[in-house]
DNA sequence: ACCTGAACACCGTTCAAGT
DNA sequence: ACCTGAACACCGTTCAAGT
């Protein structure tokens, strides 16, 4: 319905990415194309983070006016989806291990170092143009191989792709929030204030984690634990940390240690479904875990 | 170092939140407050999205003008923290089941609820601060509780729940961006030419999606799948659809199977962990799946 | 065909001034 | 103490005009 999707209904920037458009240079071509206006893009998200990329940056970067971009992206929509393109890097004849459970930790690690490179990947928005671009693809195809031969149907390998790289974002994201890079943040006396009100009585279970510390700074050393950056850089919309959880023990090795059990959780889950299904081969549908409690 | 912060390092809007600013009305009350303004902005967003509160329009909500907000706000930024804290709901008296796995359904299911009842809380930044929030806090803390009698270390048990609520996230995202509302999409000729780039060469796993409609329209009937929508409501940094995963199989049905899978995935997990902690007490680091490919 | 200047309608935020 | 008017520096985007 809007003017940012072509004609068989994808968008525009889909169809850009994917060299779809009949490019409008015809002439002396000695212009712009909208490759290098997403990469300068990706210049000034790296060096100043996202907030700064604005149209009039971006062209200044270049050399020319702001509204010479219009000729080449439909909006700055149309760019963030662009730069997002651009700047996911996927290596390109990566082998996967034989054992699909080291698959799918080496595929996480691939998804790990692409956010970590550039964490504001993580505050574009992640919808059916940002899935439908060439190297979101990629990164899926090399993500459906590493189940290449096990028993589960499609919709079950993407829900796990999923789920994994959904995983590994929060993770990323979390570790992010804890780099202390320049602010200060909660010291004693903040978890003080906030452990009078988060009381043993209607947090019991949280309470004991903000009084022993656990919310607080890494092991012994350094007093000043975390910190919650919102700088100036990212715009808004995260997408991170956890819609409900909290982060109980702040330091490196905390986050490294929740990286690999989300990991573990969700390869013993596949392994006990793919199980279970050569155990017995019953209808296809789901099938709760046995319980235990 | 920002002014966003108060004395003991807490966010400005986590100490607003939980009562602990020295409230500046003290004369004649008439005016303002935090709370009234998080809710006439809470009233925006639903009605009309999140890109449509804007401090002017919260003001004319409650027939003030912009600028009376900052006595009371210190910034759009911290407005929006008070929004997502009130426009979370979590049911106050709810009784979880004895059986584990379902109580981490049960609580699947309630933060599920507060996702689709305002999807725009997930266009939040999920930071530290929003952790810290009162209603953040309740989902914790009852999310804990449902894993109380278990084998299981606090750190784990974070994880677990922050696994949990991602997963939950993601898939309200995915079924948000399948909702055909208002919009036409990729119709069968738009597949069509995306084919024609998503080849079976590059992308054998992909391919065999897209061009087996798997990508597209629900089972048989209505031609015209799904839905990419970026209108005019959310402003960025979704959060959702998976940063690398794609969606294959797009009708509710498919959505439904994916928030299932993942959760059975993820009870199995627990269930395999607990049950090797049982077996052999040997040390307590992470232990890989087993492996079967 | 491509680029530019000027302008528009909006942002969030500050500050001096009112009562 | 609280609220307001006026103003600032910035956005994304449009459009007529230049070459």
């Amino acid at each position: 319905m809007g003017d940012d999707t072509t004609e068989g209904g994808l968008p525009r920037a889909v169809a850009a990415a994917w060299g779809l458009l009949q490019t409008p240079q015809r002439g002396p071509a000695r212009g712009l194309d909208h490759q290098r206006i997403a990469e300068a893009g990706v210049v000034i998200a790296d060096r100043d983070g996202l907030a700064a990329v604005t149209m009039a940056a971006v062209a200044r970067e270049l050399g020319f006016t702001t509204m010479s971009l219009y000729r080449y992206v439909g909006s700055k929509d149309e760019l963030l989806r662009l730069m997002q393109n651009a700047a996911v890097q996927i290596p390109d004849g990566l082998v996967l291990p034989a054992s699909w459970p080291e698959g799918i930790r080496t595929w996480a690690e691939v998804v790990r170092r692409a956010y970590r490179a550039r964490p504001w990947l993580m505050d574009l928005p992640r919808d059916q143009a940002a899935v439908l671009m060439p190297n979101t693809l990629r990164a899926a195809e090399l993500g459906l191989a590493t189940m290449d031969g096990l028993d589960l149907e499609d919709g079950e390998k993407i829900g796990i792709i999923l789920l994994v790289s959904q995983h590994v974002m929060s993770l990323v994201e979390l570790e992010r929030s804890l780099a202390v890079e320049g602010g200060v943040s909660m010291t004693p006396e903040g978890l003080e204030r906030l452990g009078t009100v988060v009381t043993a009585e209607r947090f019991p279970r949280l309470a004991a984690l903000i009084s022993t510390g656990g919310f607080a700074d890494p092991p012994p050393a350094d007093p000043v634990g975390d910190d919650g950056e919102h700088g100036d850089d990212s715009e808004h919309g995260v997408g991170g940390a956890g819609g409900a959880g909290g982060a109980g023990g702040q330091d490196p090795a905390d986050v490294e240690m929740e990286y690999t059990l989300g990991l573990d959780l969700i390869t013993a889950g596949i392994d006990a479904l793919i199980a279970r299904r050569a155990a017995g081969p019953t209808a296809s549908g789901s099938a709760g875990a046995s319980g235990t409690g």
